[in-house]
DNA sequence: ACAATGTTACTGACCGGTACGTATTAGTAC
DNA sequence: GTACTAATACGTACCGGTCAGTAACATTGT
């Protein structure tokens, strides 16, 4: 029986705990370049010196903000809608088919990390350099995915979903019923000519 | 014989025109709000009060930069490459095919009007109005280009090809060599797909 | 004591935007 | 042609605000 948690693991978050969850929420909402530090920690109900001892730099705290939204997104796309796959297909479908459903409501504001690559052309800023990781991974693992489908070029369908899906993330926060309410079907077009001997 | 042009065709061009120029090639490369007005004028070579004598503000700039932009736009998604197509799928497969080409070249920007939309998330921006006004035009000639294809459902095919280009502008500077390199193959397959009876 | 946080006040750079004065040019009168 | 006028096109210098980031010190809880 735990007299003390090691680390406080309820209790009243941590200053760079408040600042981290203020800036994911304002950055994703509102881009990071639209958002200033002091409305950041205005949000979190602490102060700006607390966040510079945290944090070196806004472009740190992007960077921080970006490492996660990776995470989560992994934990999102590994088992979307809760749920584990063995079958690659249906994996993917499901992730796409929980994605544009969200893709085509209100207040999207797509990939946290496609939108900072487009904030963040220049690629020595720390929170580009996350995103271009995580991108390059997420590549890595849909070629993956392809593979365990028995496309015929694991490589082309995998790239193929990938274009799908970035174009989800942006397409959906262009406009509400935006063309994500057709991915699904096409995702399954594309699997379907893909797999099927040719 | 022109003794004297109406219009100053040739010579000095204006403060204005200077400055459009100016703001579109910086906009476009560095993101619109990475960008400062005083670096506008400066590279026009001009002054700052030249350009709030001919734009309101630099929301109305943007907006200017991105209308000038929807029109070139029009002009290479209609004569791809400067060629002329009747045939609705060599069309569209044109386009993508010189489109993901130039998107898996080095310094590659994307859309410069899905750029906006990532870059200005309310919707009373008058950048960003030009941006959702283009993008449903678009969206209504892709779906008329797969109808002359004759897909199942145009509406479908349409939004799939427009997933697609969106991916690839996009995925296209987030790196080199990424997944544009299979947009022309998943095109056809999607659109194989879509018109093949069923 | 000491580690984490808050408080206050400040800096220098940059931001979008403007008041105001000055050239250049076109039009008109003689 | 010359001389005066009037509009057009532009520059100099500046404004107040906001931005990211910091210095110095006070307060709290363990």
């Amino acid at each position: 029986m735990p007299k003390k948690a090691e680390k406080p693991a309820g209790a009243p978050l941590r200053a760079a705990d408040r600042i981290r969850a203020s800036a994911s929420e304002l950055f994703y909402r509102e881009g990071i370049r639209a958002v200033g530090v002091d409305e950041v920690v205005d949000r979190a109900g602490v102060t700006k010196p607390s966040l510079y001892r945290s944090f070196a730099s806004k472009d740190d705290l992007a960077a921080a903000y970006l490492r996660d939204y990776d995470l989560s997104f992994w934990e999102n796309f590994e088992r979307p809608g809760g749920k584990t796959y063995s079958n690659a297909r249906d994996h993917v479908l499901a992730y796409i088919s929980q994605l544009s459903a969200r893709a085509v409501a209100k207040g999207y504001r797509g990939c946290g990390l496609s939108n900072a690559a487009v904030e963040y052309p220049s690629r020595d800023n720390p929170a580009r350099q996350v995103a271009e990781a995580h991108k390059k991974v997420f590549r890595k693992r849909l070629r993956e995915l392809a593979a365990a489908m028995g496309a015929r070029q694991p490589s082309v369908l995998g790239d193929a979903l990938l274009l799908l899906i970035e174009g989800i993330y942006v397409t959906g926060q262009q406009s509400e019923d935006g063309p994500a309410q057709s991915a699904l079907a096409a995702a399954k077009l594309l699997i379907d000519a893909s797999v099927k001997a040719g």
